[in-house]
RNA sequence: GGCGCUAUCGUCUAGGGGUCCAGGACAGGUGGUUCUCAGCCAUCAGACCGGGGUUCGAAUCCCCGUAGCGCUACCA
């Protein structure tokens, strides 16, 4: 029997939780969830200037509006905690001193600017850029000597000898290493704080971490943790490198290819269990077919074997499709529930129209909301008491003949309506466009522009229920009425 | 430059030697339905990076090339 499954997410504090670090968790979180096992969120924050607390809010944040639980970490608490790497400094200065002790481990006098020269220098010869080793060689006196001169020491790893170091990558199959590639990188730096990789190391050992999935950005710094684990006599844990999100242009997905992070799909009006069902997606597959989900059904059929290795384009448009479709299946009424939050969100005074107006207007809207924020597209006609007119529809209608009194007409009608259902609507309409002679569309696209100010709206009839006879006639005659002040038509004889 | 990863329709992908003249989805074209749009139905177009092997047989295995991406910090 295998132990069980304990995965981490392992974000730093710099910024906010961005589509490719969303994927990463989301298929931790699966992962952990398809094998029973625990989905553990540290935070890494070592690096103090560029960590802020505001970051780790927005991450934690995001990832619960996602779905995606921890069960140990921030505010969830856990064994092994403390889950943020800023708290855990006894425990890497401890491993750092142990490694010192067997010889694994040296103390490095150089500077930023003398490590900088020496870069530069070898690049300059045509030789790759490694740290030379200089200090590895320096005895007690010699490190004494460094000290007196008040430089501070970082600690560096000591490589092993020659050799390879490679690994079975559960996405990838074999990934081997010369070690010769390698250079003693620094573990500790002269300011205490341990470097990523070595902190790293340390904790996905103490917090007993079964396998690590991550960034294929990872996987040069693989070897090098790797043979930290074999320093110390652990057994690493099983990698999977997951490929990058690229932008269309087929580069790392980054700020300037418009928004990245999952709270801006917020704001654009994507709804998570989209988000999650896209990004799941994006380099792993059921069965070719299928590409529906829940988080719920994902959480069973997930499995890491499925995850393929090849960079994903992040693909818009099919992001756009996939949140209509989620948002078609939620029932009517939760649907009117997120829009009116989404619109509460953006400053809007929901408070003003009662639940049944937002039902109604989902309800009327139907399959054309395929993000939340077409609501403003498709509803502002009923969201706003002042209506705003597309010139370009309007200017249309100002080159048709007989408008204004076609209006005027249908709004006699409509206001005698005693019913004003969708059926008694529909035959005003209808039976008006019949006793003028006219196709019901030439009374119709009118009427459209008239109620909403636009020529693409949701049903006609569904419009005019939702404002009501007292507006529906209004802006039939305010329509009229400025059609006859503008229209050049409006004088002819046809 | 070095090291590494990747390579199927425009995009996401299925495919793990024959059942593939390569399947699905998004986007696109065409036709139909409808009060516009959306939707729905039908339909069309669209790919195995190149070259060598291995094999009776390769999208599938191996090698070389090419391209893209990543890493090459006392960032993570």
């Amino acid at each position: 029997m295998p132990d069980r499954v304990r995965v981490r997410f392992a974000p730093s504090p710099t910024g906010y939780l961005h589509v490719g670090g969303a994927r990463t968790a989301l298929y931790n979180y699966l992962y952990a969830k398809a094998t029973g096992g625990t989905f553990v969120l540290r935070i890494e924050d070592t690096d103090a200037v560029r960590s802020t607390d505001e970051s780790v809010l927005a991450i934690l944040r995001s990832m619960r509006w996602l779905g995606l639980h921890w069960d140990e970490g921030p505010e969830a608490g856990g064994e092994v905690g403390p889950y943020f790497q800023s708290q855990r400094r006894e425990l890497y200065r401890r491993h750092a001193d142990a490694l010192a002790a067997i010889g694994r481990a040296y103390p490095c006098y150089c500077t930023a600017a003398e490590l900088e020269a020496r870069r530069e220098a070898q690049l300059k010869r045509g030789e790759p850029p490694r740290y030379d080793g200089r200090c590895r060689g320096l005895d007690p006196a010699g490190r004494a000597a460094q000290a007196a001169e008040g430089r501070a020491a970082a600690l560096r790893f000591a490589l092993p000898g020659p050799g390879e170091t490679a690994w079975d990558d559960i996405v990838r199959g074999r990934v081997a290493f010369q070690n010769e590639v390698l250079d003693d990188f620094v573990i500790m730096r002269s300011d205490g704080l341990p470097t990523y990789n070595f902190a790293c190391v340390v904790d996905d050992h103490a917090m007993a971490i079964t396998d690590v999935i991550r960034g294929d950005d990872h996987i040069s710094n693989t070897p090098r943790q790797i043979l930290m684990y074999q320093a110390f006599g652990w057994t690493p844990p099983r990698f999977a490198h997951v490929s990058m999100i690229l932008g269309a242009d087929g580069t790392r997905l980054s700020k300037r290819h418009g928004a990245t992070s999952v709270e801006a799909f917020g704001d654009l009006g994507f709804i998570p269990e989209a988000m999650v069902n896209f990004l799941v997606l994006l380099g792993w597959s059921f069965d070719g077919t299928q590409e529906l989900f829940t988080l719920a059904e994902l959480e069973r059929v997930f499995s890491l074997e499925r995850v393929n290795p090849n960079p994903a384009v992040f693909n818009m448009e099919k992001l756009e499709w996939m949140n209509g479709q989620h948002l078609k299946r939620l029932p009517e009424e939760e649907r009117a529930r997120r829009v009116r939050e989404f619109l509460a969100a953006r400053g809007a005074d929901v408070a003003r129209h009662a639940d049944g107006f937002w039902v109604a207007l989902v309800h009327a809207i139907g399959e054309r909301l395929k993000t939340l924020a077409d609501v403003e597209t498709y509803g502002a006609f009923a969201l706003h008491e002042r209506l705003t007119v597309d010139p370009v529809a309007w200017t249309e209608l100002l080159e048709k003949h007989d408008i204004a009194s076609r209006l005027v007409t249908l709004a006699d009608r409509l206001e005698a309506d005693a019913a004003f259902s969708l059926e008694s609507l529909e035959q005003a309409t209808r039976g008006l466009a019949k006793e003028l002679g006219i196709k019901a569309g030439d009374l119709m696209m009118p009427a459209r522009i008239a109620l909403t100010g636009r020529r693409v709206a949701p049903g006609l009839f569904e419009v005019m229920a939702l404002l009501g006879r007292a507006r529906t006639a209004e802006r039939l005659r305010d329509a009229a009425r400025r059609w006859r002040e503008e229209s050049p038509k409006a004088h002819a004889t046809p």
